[in-house]
DNA sequence: CCTACCGATCGGTAGG
DNA sequence: CCTACCGATCGGTAGG
């Protein structure tokens, strides 16, 4: 968790790990801080003084990284679109059949959420809790993060329609079930403590090849 | 709105008009203006001060009504789930063919998310974005409401499985596949502005067919 | 990275 | 439903 959200251009393990708290930065132990606290109690939930308590130094401190608790948080989306962008994305570009991509790029996409669903969670909070001048702040740099997300599953489809791998429909309807789908799934696993709501690989590869072929089976086609 | 979020037993729109404002009570007010604020900033993010002044009295009268702010939470909470549990569920159980049942429940699901976004968004804000003692409250209120519509689904499902009338896969993984497709297009209405987001009646009606027969089309079967 | 501190606001109460 | 107020905590700063 803490490598993806590390400072660019930190070797901190390699020339710090003597003194800081096992090898890790503060300002890596900052940002799992803030993300993990975020996640949990929301923005306005979380105060500062939460922050500081769980990297281990005082309040004021976290102000040599950060001139507010907002730059904070535009830091923390930043560094995770970025990070669920290449985890995400280049399975789709693959050299498979289209149905082998989408699979791969699904089941990266929850792998990802699975490893780091502070971010996920994040970027929920992000995208509907947040107004005043630091909502059209996040606003804009989610909508770019998601336009071009979008933009690399509707050439995917449209190319995948034109192949006649998919379903005989409108490429951006494609789009849109698939990115529904994967939507409930991630959303649903943030929320899950529950057993019967595990996604162990057999499962959610199981679970894939039924939603690619529906749900109402021979009775729907 | 207001409506369903009206006070048990209140007959406020007939006794009351002349001196409230638009004859909407101040509870429903109080309701209402919570629900609006805990879904756009967060429970952590509003105050009390915010919730009085968009009702129009000063913070002191709101604990009149509630104790504390979890107590109005937790009010809002109970409220909207039984809302959403008596819009939602019955469709299932109706006369019709076990897909046309679904169709109406998905649809029914989503025109109640499309109406009380607020709701939704509170739902999900306190699934996952409170923690402590509050939290635990919370759990237990949403874990109840999620167990018994989850159970009314599977056993749908282990209905529909027996009767032919879905595709030949576990009752569970088909109950699965349909409430994550179902969950991730109410959270994608949430935080949709975009106009291609827009979910008008024919595209719910096609994009459900799409997902029902699969995005694989015959390529899948 | 610390101690010490700022004005503002938090949830909530007293008393009417 | 109000005015007036409580101790605690908020985000942030000064100065080292």
């Amino acid at each position: 968790m803490t490598e993806i959200l590390s400072p660019a251009g930190a070797a901190s393990s390699l020339l710090e790990s003597r003194e800081a708290d096992e090898g890790v930065s503060t300002h890596d132990r900052l940002l799992a801080s803030a993300a993990a606290l975020f996640a949990e109690r929301g923005y306005g939930g979380t105060s500062m003084a939460d922050i500081a308590e769980r990297v281990g130094v005082r309040k004021a401190s976290l102000y040599n990284y950060y001139a507010s608790k907002e730059d904070l948080l535009m830091d923390l989306l930043r560094r995770g679109m970025e990070a669920a962008h290449g985890a995400c994305l280049p399975a789709l570009a693959g050299p498979g059949s289209h149905r082998r991509r989408l699979w791969d790029h699904f089941r990266a996409t929850v792998r990802f959420t699975v490893e780091h669903s502070e971010l996920v969670a994040i970027f929920r909070i992000a995208a509907t809790q947040i107004g005043g001048d630091l909502g059209a702040r996040v606003d804009h740099l989610v909508s770019e993060h998601r336009r071009s997300f979008r933009a690399e599953l509707s050439s995917f489809f449209l190319d995948a329609r034109e192949a006649g791998a998919v379903a005989d429909a409108d490429p951006e309807d494609l789009s849109y079930v698939f990115r529904m789908f994967t939507n409930g799934v991630l959303t649903g696993h943030l929320g899950a403590c529950d057993v019967d709501e595990r996604l162990d690989d057999e499962r959610l590869e199981r679970v894939w090849n039924l939603f690619w072929s529906g749900i109402g089976g021979a009775t729907g086609a």
